[in-house]
RNA sequence: GGAGGGGUCGCAUAGUGGUCUAGUGCGCACGCUUGGAAAGCGUGUGUGUCGCAAGGCACCGAGAGUUCGAAUCUCUCCCUCUCCGCCA
């Protein structure tokens, strides 16, 4: 959620971030109307409850008949103001959800995932002199992949890991893990089901649209995360943290689940679309200062090249556009892999600074100098299944076998998958 | 899933309808005292919100209700502890 003063004070910038994250500006305005006859409101409500009080401390035993009397033409009036108070709150609430984080000055404005902007280039497409499988083919082939199976149990959009391939998932997951380990970071491994309030503190519901993306069980309340950041955020909630300990940085590995309603077609061959896919993901809370939080959103970008870079996987870097920035992000990287069975670089990494949209909501806090400041919250994929395919294809040889990279071997015990 | 106990200011506790504008202890901060420290003594000590300010309002797990008035009574929910059941 966004700053109320911010909207009262500067709405001309409030209006200029929707405009350019192609939401309508009016409802800026619907807030402001709605804040100022809210703020009328309130100070009825608590003019009389002043005056309530005032009596209430009046009466020493028993109230006589007038006093009574006064009390209750008192508490009628509350009544009716008190209800009207608590519509108009709903009703402004509902609007200010609506409104996603201010984009930062840099994020190149655009209408959706197109206008995203290519920064770097890392490595080039991997040449082959032999027409390349995609993964699902050579996963067929070497049986480390069975999406057949997988459809007759669970359905489209899922897959088995299967022998080589499930240790390789396994290593790559926890190469990644302890690498961050190594480095600092707290490791977690969360809850995968979440209550609807703590995923609604994290600023994704509030858009409606995306109550369709999850997987949910209303009857107990529970939603499960398309991502431990909808669990590992909320792990500070309504905590003051303590300064001297910051920046608080998490790797947490966890099972995600996407619904992916609305992508019926796209991405229908092989894994990279599933319901259900695993991933290490990092968390940091700083410092509520941009300097400090979009600093340390490069160092993790940073840590995802990296670690491509060890798995010898070709990618681009990609800084995402006002109309494909996520309701909470005020800036995103993302980190497209080359998928030589796709010829094509494709999503595989993520990596966002949500500044305190999520912790004013979450109210996660530091205090400075006396003082307790919402804190930065980032987000940012460390990896996921999608690069394990990518080290399939872009590391497949001529006789069919896929090679191993070194740093992953301590880990699989095996240097190369070989055909059957 | 069943039975029972409990959730109060950083921590521990008191509080069972008006004296709670939440007391006390610990912790913490500052001061006095001291050669210095400890002890002792004194003062202070949460969050949010409205307001230029003075100050007001709200918050005793959450929400609703009863009442002139709720930490206290009623209802629903959440969490937690003990026992039983079930179970990796």
């Amino acid at each position: 959620m966004i700053d109320i003063n911010l909207l009262r004070n500067q709405p001309e910038i409030v209006k200029t971030a929707l405009k350019n994250r192609q939401k309508d500006p009016i409802v800026a305005d619907q807030v402001l109307d709605f804040d100022k006859s809210r703020l009328k409101l309130l100070s009825q409500v608590e003019g009389l409850r002043s005056e309530q009080n005032v009596l209430s401390r009046a009466f020493q035993g028993k109230p006589t008949e007038s006093q009574l009397k006064e009390a209750s033409v008192i508490k009628e009036k509350l009544k009716t103001l008190e209800a009207d108070l608590k519509v108009i709150e709903d009703k402004q609430n509902l609007v200010l959800e609506e409104i996603p984080n201010i984009p930062s000055d840099d994020t190149p404005i655009g209408k959706d995932d197109k206008d995203n902007v290519v920064i770097k280039t890392v490595g080039e497409p991997t040449k082959f002199d032999f027409e390349p499988l995609d993964h699902a083919d050579l996963g067929e082939k070497l049986d480390i992949l069975d999406i057949k199976k997988a459809a007759q149990v669970s359905g489209s959009r899922f897959g088995y890991f299967k022998g080589q391939g499930a240790v390789l998932e396994m290593a790559v997951m926890f190469y990644a893990f302890n690498k961050l380990v190594k480095k600092g970071f707290t490791a977690m491994i969360p809850p995968t089901m979440v209550k609807s309030e703590a995923e609604w503190k994290c600023g994704y519901t509030s858009n409606k649209n995306l109550m369709n993306a999850y997987y949910s069980s209303p009857e107990d309340d529970l939603i499960f995360i398309s991502s431990s950041e909808h669990v590992v955020v909320p792990y500070h909630m309504d905590e003051i943290l303590d300064a001297k300990k910051f920046p608080i940085k998490y790797v947490n590995y966890s099972p995600c689940f996407r619904r992916e309603a609305g992508t019926y077609g796209k991405d229908m061959k092989g894994l990279l679309r599933v319901h259900n896919f695993n991933k290490v993901e990092m968390n940091i809370f700083t410092l509520p200062d941009y300097k400090i939080s979009d600093a340390m959103c490069l160092e993790m970008l940073a840590l995802e090249e990296e670690l491509m870079q060890e798995f010898g996987i070709p990618y681009q870097v990609v800084q995402a556009c006002t109309g494909d920035l996520p309701q909470p992000n005020r800036r995103m990287y993302d980190l497209n892999s080359w998928f030589p069975g796709q010829k094509a670089y494709r999503e595989t990494h993520s990596c966002s600074n949500c500044g305190d949209y999520q912790s004013r909501r979450l109210n996660t806090k530091v205090k400075i100098d006396g003082k307790n400041e919402l804190v930065h919250i980032l987000n940012a994929t460390l990896i996921t299944d999608r690069a394990v395919l990518a080290i399939i294809e872009n590391h497949q040889q001529k006789d069919g076998s896929i090679k191993i990279p070194k740093v992953l071997q301590p880990y699989t015990n095996f240097e190369v998958i070989k055909p059957i």
